[in-house]
DNA sequence: TGTCAACACGAAAACGTTTTCGTAGCACAT
DNA sequence: ATGTGCTACGAAAACGTTTTCGTGTTGACA
């Protein structure tokens, strides 16, 4: 076992000092000929390579990002971490990822364990359980510490920061228009509580659809689903609670649900009551999972292009780490969204 | 934008020494507890917080744990990932993740990227590309540098190091077994080629429970798919070749798939068929996804529990890490499966 | 008064780099 | 002999900690 050689190590056996080292294997013109050669190849023997702390501490950059999200057993997420990884990698950035589980405590102590100087800025899509708090308060003393954040799809307009979102209204009112253009009299929307943004302003754009065709919004079919629903254990009450609104909706003939697993559990229910897919209900998901794709018949979902967001957010966030003039300027990128038709629909 | 305050402010500040302020704020009797007093409420006030480099560079320990994994947007793999971020964060520690998108070259590079310093061990599974090259040489040295490796799922022997594996013998053989006790005379395995570990030792359980049961095994029912046909891109061909396989086997009655998308394939290509589930085929699948679960009709599976699998890792490593004796003993932990019988057997 | 602990603190090294600045040695011109 | 200007290198500081060791001051005691 032989451990990582130092400069130190290296000065000491070819009788030189550090500083002679380091500036031999850096090429400086400083160093004779003679010496870089030899130093290099010394160098070169034990395999030496520079210590990434001691580098990190030296210049107070570690060239690594931290990703705070709720989970991370999700499509969505995890296609964002891939296009952060991608981003980061080919810019020589590393990515360090936390997990809140949706928990306001989980979410701070995971900031605080980075935030002491582990890595250079943040990336991160706001726990349920802080959006519910309203509590701010770790973003901003992060950012007033000089440490940049980029938000993606679950954002806080309030605090001063880059954001990536999907325009969840356009992409909500596209995906109804197109349900009202198939001829559904009566559309359900399945969406979540109004403290998750994102479940809010899809929400809106189902209205505001309706609206721009004169078509009266009705109670009973918008149903806000319980966000302790959306975890896997809690199917059973989940379905029982779509069940109901359809059976409270007779002539139900289209869904816009706001995530696959709304719209996976609706096609189940409508399975149960034996009504067709498309013919006699039409359903449109959000969030363009693998679930979607191979689902029987496939759904027609909005896709977010998660890939992109995580993308845009490693851009974003690298750009202002290397800017030179410390400008605070932040942008809100809206990556598109896109309707892709399959067969949940006519 | 109030900094991050240091050791060496807060000393200047309150007119003592460096050393007297690091000694304060670990409660060290050496110092009056009239200036630990003082020290603290400074140091609470201005919301101070050891910085993670410095202290990684003295103890030389990071408290940072490396992965390398094939690919993130995978349920298996971000479920371990889970599991090992659950204990890792309990025992102190950070995870920082790398993808190797089944390169090796990216593999290597990855973990280069990470030895230096940056964490102080890895938990690793092997790309596809390094375990065709069979070029172990970044795995050894690793270890030899006294940087503990801990592999999972897919393993190579060779390697000196801890390892969590899955009794992917055992698993296929009680699913196959399954399959024959339900009356399947022509059970077909669609898998992969022979060196993925996984896939071989898989493949390896579907003859011993053949064997057993006094079937001969016929090479027309043994399907090893070409592994650039995992990717969601070539759906297509992955098809064509299920579908042969159905019609070069008129009497085909069951299928053990060695993951979710080929299990789903195949259910698909069975439905084009006309062929019922579970009455004309029956249907098993490897690891427990979404897919699975959502199927219809949902898919019997046998499920590798992946978060207990990230658990036992990252206990393993860190066990290893904060041995104080430097015995060199690796074990090799087997996860038990577990058949989960749904709707696609009988 | 002198001695000795106990107390409370500071200086400095160490972790592994990079970089600034100083300078010894030499060649060359004056 | 003096001055100038290179070349090639070394010393030391700095990044922010922890820790070992040394030391000045105090009070008790003989």
């Amino acid at each position: 076992m032989k451990k990582r050689i130092t400069l130190k190590q290296i000065a000491r056996e070819l009788d030189v000092s550090i500083s002679t080292v380091s500036k031999a294997l850096r090429n400086s013109i400083e160093i004779s000929e003679d010496t870089r050669q030899k130093v290099q190849a010394f160098a070169k023997f034990y395999n030496y390579r520079p210590n990434n702390i001691a580098l990190s501490l030296k210049n107070r950059k570690t060239k690594t990002i931290g990703i705070i999200i709720p989970e991370i057993v999700h499509h969505f997420f995890s296609k964002v971490i891939s296009g952060i990884e991608a981003v980061a990698n080919k810019r020589g950035y590393n990515v360090i990822v936390g997990l809140s589980n949706e928990s306001f405590a989980k979410e701070v102590i995971n900031m605080e364990m980075l935030a002491n100087g582990s890595i250079d800025g943040f990336i991160l899509s706001i726990a349920k359980e802080t959006l519910q708090q309203q509590d701010y308060h770790h973003f901003t003393e992060t950012i007033n510490q000089g440490m940049p954040i980029v938000m993606f799809d679950r954002v806080v307009n309030a605090i001063k920061c880059d954001k990536i979102i999907v325009d969840d209204v356009l992409g909500a009112k596209k995906a109804v228009s197109k349900l009202i253009s198939n001829d559904c009299k009566n559309i359900a929307i399945i969406t979540t509580k109004d403290y998750v943004s994102v479940g809010k302003l899809r929400t809106q754009g189902y209205l505001e659809a309706l609206e721009e065709h004169k078509i009266n919004p009705k109670a009973s079919l918008i149903l806000k689903v319980d966000d302790e629903l959306l975890s896997e254990d809690h199917l059973d009450s989940l379905e029982k609670e779509i069940e109901n609104l359809f059976r409270n909706n007779k002539k139900l003939d289209g869904i816009f649900a706001v995530n696959e697993l709304y719209a996976i559990t609706a096609m189940k229910v409508a399975r149960k009551l034996k009504m067709n897919i498309p013919d006699d209900l039409q359903i449109i998901g959000f969030t363009d999972g693998v679930l979607s794709k191979h689902a029987v018949p496939a759904l027609t979902t909005v896709s977010q292009h998660g890939q992109k967001i995580g993308e845009k957010a490693a851009e974003l966030l690298i750009n202002n780490l290397e800017r030179e003039d410390e400008e605070d300027i932040y942008e809100t990128v809206v990556i598109e969204t896109e309707l892709i038709e399959r067969n949940s629909t006519k």
